[in-house]
DNA sequence: CTGTTAGCGCTTTCAG
DNA sequence: CTGAAAGCGCTAACAG
């Protein structure tokens, strides 16, 4: 079988004795060809190893079943390859293909990518960044349909998908008081970001929740950084009265605090029980014993985004009547491992 | 500036008093335009918002100017990141766009996907494995220009770059040497991986070099993950003659041999000197003391890939002339940490 | 159900 | 240096 190269929708019609028209329709399922044609000329396209264009596709129908995925940066995180992998799984369900771009967080970079996408006509844009903030895009975005990842925009006027912080905070600390721990500690992160505040408003309102008073003496700011979480745990432990759990902001950290903990001499989690956020698995399932963490849907969040982008078809809703683009909150779900001690509830329980 | 949407070539032709070829030749540098008419045409392309249709332009010239990127699967770690953003920037350098698909290790996928790319007329493919490691590949890919990335397959017939893992496992040994020791021990991975038997063939010919004989009984064969690392430490600390320095497979089993040595008392560097490999930030990094390891050239294999593919432009190299394809390898940069311990370089050597 | 006929927007001769 | 004309391969009416 010769390499393909050069039939066309002509010479398949005339090999199968039909016209063009014909073949296109069988070409898409139309349904208007009887089912001895169309088995004809799907004979011949097999023999003929032929393979549409896509280009010439694109050109008469003005779609390209492509969809644009630009990123700010691909930071050393490996969250990025589970973004791109449920964007990517979602868009092949639906035929469609990733058309991928870094802009390195260059602002030229990052229009003259999108003026690119545009040219190729791309059906959506997904604009996807490595850790949940704000961000700014240039206006030319509004040209296509668009879809945030783990982003927002200052006035909220782009849909966009992100973690659901609050309830990461919430889940972690009321699992820690689930297990009976009443002087939690928080080793929160020091940057003016959405999850640093998020997971603290959890923090509290599980506390809160559970009758336990809020003591701002358990909570410090450190870095994301494993350095962070050993200082961390060196504030909180030095305390008066130190906590007997700590929630650390993210994995990294928890990693920190695991070795300060242990230079002091405490065993995990029979002295401290500790929770991180993020599960970054290299960390979290390899630390001894297990931390148990928190997982960023970073995967369901790109899925979620090309599924949006496909389900509204054109609807580049006249800005009048627009509805409010969606904001939404993908729950964080709860890893358990060891790290969070054993079920000490029912006996503490009791004595709430 | 309303969107653009529909300004063609002719209407620009026809706002700036030209023929569609002259606006074509503005589009595309050519050197036969004056540069009154070419100033003259830009100015109308500004001014009307002009941007080109990449699917004519792909239809008409049989060029896409996109490259195909595949990967048999995202695994979780972040050495993919590194190699799609190699590629990605290589490519935006030469004006390409990356065409991304994970085929999940799924045989049909991997080959529909191939299928869609050249449907799509792609210039090139490149297909990315997580660890270096043989691959299988339908025939079909052999219609495209083609380099696999960290994987190669068993007749060496298809272009591939791969990590220098014998340059690897070389330079950690001689760094150990080079710090005075003499009994180095390995914990090695028990997979049949080039990996495997690279580093242990590079280990083998620096102790050689230096005239250390190789001691079969200071290599061990653990999984890849951080509880092998655990183990194979215990299995030689508890040698009759232990080694007074550990080369570790990967920085996850690094890890875990960090937490043995720690458990049985030793203070690192100080007792016993380690070497990891693949350069994880997140772990090597942030352990304490900080990891030496070597750095695995993701993002070089990336960008070396969508050179290769570009350099050499349509040379779908007839069969019969064809000359072998390369078999490249990058080398692994030392990343200097703390773990090898402090220079006892001088002291040592001199008694060798 | 099916063939024919226009183009989609751009590049590329071919004459000037 | 520049205009006109002929398609690239496919889809979408429009008549049968």
């Amino acid at each position: 079988m010769a390499r393909n190269q050069d039939v066309t929708i002509h010479d398949i019609a005339r090999r199968a004795g039909v016209g063009v028209g014909t073949v296109s329709r069988v070409l898409n399922d139309s349904p208007n060809v009887s089912d001895a044609t169309r088995a004809q000329v799907r004979q011949v396209m097999a023999e003929t190893n032929y393979r549409p264009k896509s280009a010439a596709k694109t050109l008469r129908t003005r779609r390209s079943s492509a969809i644009a995925f630009i990123t700010d940066e691909i930071a050393s995180t490996p969250f990025a390859v589970d973004t791109i992998r449920g964007a990517q799984d979602a868009a092949w369900q639906h035929g469609k293909i990733l058309l991928l771009v870094n802009t390195n967080a260059n602002e030229k970079l990052l229009e003259a990518a999108i003026e690119s996408m545009l040219d190729r006509q791309v059906e959506g844009l997904i604009f996807a960044t490595w850790f949940h903030r704000r961000a700014k895009l240039p206006p030319i975005v509004r040209q296509l349909p668009n879809v945030l990842v783990d982003c927002y925009v200052e006035d909220r006027s782009l849909p966009s998908v992100v973690p659901d912080e609050f309830q990461g905070g919430y889940t972690a600390t009321e699992l820690l008081l689930r297990q009976g721990h009443r002087r939690i500690g928080f080793i929160n992160n020091n940057e003016d970001q959405p999850a640093r505040w998020g997971r603290q408003q959890g923090y509290v309102r599980a506390l809160a929740d559970w009758g336990v008073p809020f003591n701002p003496e358990l909570v410090t700011f450190q870095g994301g950084a494993a350095e962070s979480g050993y200082a961390g745990a060196n504030v909180l432990m030095r305390l008066p009265e130190p906590p007997t759990a700590i929630f650390c902001f993210n994995d990294r950290s928890a990693m920190g605090a695991y070795d300060a903990l242990r230079e002091m001499g405490f065993v995990l989690p029979r002295d401290i029980a500790i929770v991180g956020f993020d599960n970054q698995e290299i960390i979290a399932a390899h630390l001894r014993p297990g931390l148990t963490t928190l997982q960023l849907p970073h995967y369901e969040m790109g899925a979620w985004a090309v599924n949006y982008l496909l389900q509204k078809p054109y609807d580049l809703s006249p800005p009048g009547l627009a509805s409010a683009p969606p904001q939404v909150k993908l729950p964080c779900p709860l890893i358990l491992r060891e790290s969070h001690g054993t079920r000490r509830e029912e006996v503490q329980r009791s004595s709430t």
